[in-house]
DNA sequence: ACCGCTATCTATCGACCGATCACTGGAATC
DNA sequence: GATTCCAGTGATCGGTCGATAGATAGCGGT
């Protein structure tokens, strides 16, 4: 009986199968995943997955040997393409002013970060265990954060970063303006909350008040001793 | 077969079964839930858990009557029992400066919140949808936010509160704050990165600065035109 | 119009997981 | 030391989920 086909039926039971190119639908079952899983979690079920594209669960296997090469895949979807190299080229474009720059810099790094699936895909793939947070927020310490203060010490005529390193606390303070964007996506993305209508406006206004606070803040930290790191990921100090 | 008792073996296989009270045993098993659900998630496995608890799957059961009910005693574990009221008491001791105020607040903050448990179980909720992020953070606005902005408006001689209700762009000034100090919790229990030996102090210099910073920006802001928000949760103006 | 290729589907397997139930054995009571 | 009580266990059920295998149908080539 389970053998039998029952195609005698009046009506032809096509169930809506449409026949795509293998690069399509890998891309549609790409995009799909990205969108699914940045939504519920990886925790999320290939056969909720599979509805919602509108095809069967099998067939995500002929796209994807398993699950987690399909969870790869949203990785570098999101990550890889996403950054923008004409951020380190902004803020080395010394023909405008600093202040200018950074405050454009941030901004613009704002618009590409502050989104649904950035936020969430970011945080859902820190509490699994990826260390490719890790990895993307070093490449941000030295390609971004190193431009910055880099930037902030010449405008206001501090030493080079080429003659003083720079310091923990110095990484501090961008790692809190860094803090302080992103968590406008993290409250609005993650808890729900409301967030103000501008964000650009927000953003420009930390950036700016960054820009022309720190001075003050290094001035004072830099009477007193300065931050112990515990031996880390970042202290490139190797003195014995 | 199935129902014949094989204690005919010639060692008593006495599995460590340990009677304890229910009362103590429930507690084990929620500090074991906490423990176990920060660091898995929530989608962790009741086996699992049992197997940490030095116990077996079915006796959770007894205390919980489903897994459900044993989340929610871990979010009642985490989140309530960790809200000093003495935090309001300090920010409105006004026998001390505002500002040695409300650093002190930050710092006594900072250690209740920046730990391994806290940090995770509130984003594991967020990202699960509950609304106790929300919840919460509107008792930390309601509570610390507006004591905090109070604060700083008597101590630069601005209007009162009472008088000229808080911006948003103030009260964005102070989620930057409370932003740039959560951050150093995410970046170590999440994303798994080193921080600064001394967070007590990094707190203490991004509190000052906060402290220090204000004015200025606030003055600037007020020049251009304030911020509109987006119809919200914290919107409680009812001008029809 | 037929054929072959293969994208897609139906059916199902095996492992896992939450939950239930009847049984067990340690300790308190007499 | 027999009895009772109940914390704790072993066994298992029903549903779920990732993954596989064989059947089916849409499309291009002739």
């Amino acid at each position: 009986m389970a053998s039998k086909p029952r195609a005698a039926a009046s009506r032809r039971r096509t169930p809506a199968r449409t026949r795509r190119s293998p690069d399509e639908r890998e891309r549609l079952i790409a995009r799909g995943a990205v969108a699914f899983f940045c939504e519920v979690g990886f925790g999320g079920q290939t056969r909720e997955l599979a509805k919602r594209l509108g095809i069967t669960q099998p067939l995500l296997y002929r796209y994807f040997p398993n699950k987690e090469a399909l969870i790869d895949r949203v990785y570098h979807e999101v990550y890889l393409n996403r950054w923008d190299p004409r951020w380190e080229e902004l803020l080395d474009d010394h023909s405008r002013p600093a202040r200018e720059r950074v405050v454009a810099f941030y901004r613009d790094y704002a618009k590409a970060v502050l989104s649904y699936e950035w936020i969430r895909i970011f945080m859902f793939s820190g509490l699994r265990g990826m260390n490719l947070n890790s990895r993307y927020l070093t490449l941000v310490r030295d390609r971004i954060y190193t431009r910055v203060i880099r930037e902030v010490r010449l405008a206001y005529g501090m030493p080079s970063t080429a003659d003083v390193p720079i310091s923990e606390m110095e990484f501090e303070l961008v790692w809190a303006l860094h803090a302080s964007i992103f968590y406008i996506g993290i409250r609005k993305w993650i808890y729900g909350l409301e967030i103000p209508e501008n964000v650009d406006e927000v953003v420009a206004n930390l950036a700016t008040s960054f820009f022309d606070g720190v001075p003050a803040v290094i001035a004072k930290t830099l009477q007193s001793r300065p931050l112990r790191s515990g031996k880390g990921t970042n202290a490139r100090s190797r003195r014995g």
